[in-house]
DNA sequence: GGCATATTCAACCATCCGGTTGACGATTGC
DNA sequence: GCAATCGTCAACCGGATGGTTGAATATGCC
């Protein structure tokens, strides 16, 4: 796995991270916040915070005995370019990504696994 | 793996599948030729392209014994339409996507592993 | 100092993934 | 009919992934 676009496709194959890109969207958020939604150990969000974090998709900082995790949305060019070469997409359109988000992002208001399902 | 993202994404992660695309954006290809270029038993591309059809990537049509291969760009768009939601890019740089095909295309004219490493 | 909070580390587990080989099922052509 | 070609299936392998738990490391607070 040496290609850039290798790490940031995998990162992004994985419905846990995507939601939490879409959490870090509206704001940056502590490790422990970020964990609070999903039904899953501290741990494995750390590591799935990890992972994006290798990617680059988001960066860490840690202030106090606080992690900080940042969205950068720039490690998305590459990957982005690359896909829109083979659709000649029209351009962005944000109402269809509004819709993505709505079915996507975790149900902050019940339990949420992840996935219905 | 619900999500049609999870196996889009999945699918784009791996260098040898994005090569295969970009080798069916200029044309139509049979499994056969497909696998040429690469060092990998037929069994391998052809597990690869299962993969990117499961993903709807690309459609495959058996006319006689030979199966064709052809790249079905629409899948891309979901995924593409939630990537830019991240970055607000600036309008597809098709020069861009030329240069990431230079680089990221199987040298047609050497050995090739995928990746020169 | 001592306890609570925030986060990671380490070990472990089940499963998936990318790859191989060898046998098999279709289809074509002589 | 028979042999060659096209492609997949099945079994197998090693290594990565996604998750867990429990201990460990920082840091902050009183």
């Amino acid at each position: 796995m040496t290609d850039p676009l290798d790490t940031v496709f995998a990162a992004l194959a994985d419905p846990t991270r995507r939601a939490i890109l879409s959490m870090l969207l509206e704001d940056d958020m502590a490790v422990t916040d970020v964990a609070e939604p999903f039904q899953m150990s501290l741990a494995g969000i750390s590591k799935h915070l990890a992972i994006l974090a290798g990617a680059g998709l988001i960066t860490q900082e840690k202030r106090g005995r606080v992690k900080w995790c940042k969205l950068e949305p720039d490690a998305l060019r590459a990957a982005s370019v690359w896909m829109q070469g083979f659709g000649q997409f029209e351009p962005v359109n944000l109402d269809a990504f509004e819709r993505f988000l709505a079915a996507e992002l975790p149900g902050e208001d019940e339990g949420l696994a992840v996935q219905g399902d």
